[in-house]
DNA sequence: TAGATTGTTAATCGATTAACAATC
DNA sequence: TAGATTGTTAATCGATTAACAATC
């Protein structure tokens, strides 16, 4: 995960990223019935220390019962504000091979006020094809598709080859968001938040952690 | 990305995480014939500060010349050989869904060590099928493909309701590192390496720093 | 020798967490 | 009031980086 855009001034990147994780522990105490939930079960579900999770809050006001904990309705209503998860996020993503159409189809994208709303392709055999309720539509219509949308992210989902030209178009549509599944390093604008998902880059991490394993199993 | 594994005893993870980074770096440099780079120029193409590589690569041993810089193949083969990547990997896939087939056609888990050598799923439907050069085989098969293996890295790319007993499973076909794709945290043996990638994860850090800009912008 | 860049020290910065007064 | 848990302080820990002596 590259840290391209941070600097919000006000909360710091390592509470933003935990914030989902939050979110998605409180979601499931809401579906599961459970009213209230304190900073150290919370922070037994994420895994952190419950000071963490108490300092983590603060950020997001005052929100806790001394002496009872967190309502549990509170805390979602204030992570999803944060987050912005409490209003539409539509969603639209360049490259309909394999990684495309499988975030098309995640439960991730298409939730938590997120919906893929267009997949785009350039090459002539997907396009028309039919991925979940959309159709895979030229890279041309891009522009046209997203100018009535506000705050529309994009998705590159292209090979890293085509990756640059695919921001530049994203750009040009007015998309000022973009999460890059290509490891490519996006050379583009300052004003335009890009983030970086790299998915080899954690295998390569994965490989020297078990090489690590591997090594301590055999000096004994 | 979760920190589900550290503790190297040796080496920070904050480093690790940035190794993969520097190794896909230095191979473009060798790619283009650049047989030497100073830690101001790797720096630059990282974006991290140059001090930070300096002393990230006395973790590797002491690598450079003073006056002059890094020899790209040295550091090649020194990042290599830290995380492991310059032995084979296989990797086997569970789930041969949209996730799955993209993994598997992936560059990044077919190159530096890495060969996807098994696909699985335990959806009649798909059994059989060909992905790439491989066919995708049922669960069942599991034990029997990576039995003479070692090393296996074990991805996760099922729904996550199949998550859990995917990991049981691998576990049972003696694979201790697993790397989850699954929006599900699992709770299994300690001895077993998990790293947890969320995909709609990165999308809710991204919408938040959307909301940000948004708001900034209405302030003026 | 002059110029350049490493390897390393020491300072700085930021994040985590133990501890506890505040308070439900 | 007694028990529990928050919100916050202060200590600790770890990571980053400026600065520079070592040295090619």
């Amino acid at each position: 995960m590259t840290r391209d855009i941070d600097k919000t001034g006000l909360i710091p990147g390592k509470v933003v990223d935990r914030l989902p994780l939050y979110l998605r522990i409180v979601k499931s105490c809401l579906n599961n019935q459970v009213k209230v939930i304190s900073s150290e079960e919370l922070a037994d579900a994420a895994m952190v220390n419950s000071a963490t999770v108490r300092r983590d809050f603060t950020f997001l006001g005052s929100l806790g019962v001394r002496g009872s904990g967190y309502e549990v309705e509170v805390l979602y209503r204030a992570i999803s504000q944060k987050l912005g998860t409490n209003h539409a996020w539509p969603v639209i993503i360049a490259g309909a091979g394999n990684l495309g159409k499988a975030l098309t189809n995640s439960p991730g994208f298409n939730s938590n006020g997120f919906s893929v709303v267009g997949l785009f392709d350039v090459d002539a055999r997907v396009i028309g094809s039919q991925v979940n309720d959309l159709v895979v539509q030229p890279m041309s219509e891009l522009n046209e598709t997203v100018k009535d949308l506000t705050n529309t992210i994009g998705i590159i989902a292209t090979p890293p080859s085509a990756a640059e030209k695919t921001a530049l178009d994203m750009i040009n549509a007015n998309i000022l968001s973009i999460l890059n599944f290509a490891p490519t390093l996006l050379k583009i604008d300052k004003k335009v938040r890009v983030r970086n998902v790299d998915l080899s880059l954690e295998l390569e991490v994965m490989a020297f952690y078990s090489t690590q394993a591997a090594n301590k199993k055999s000096e004994i």
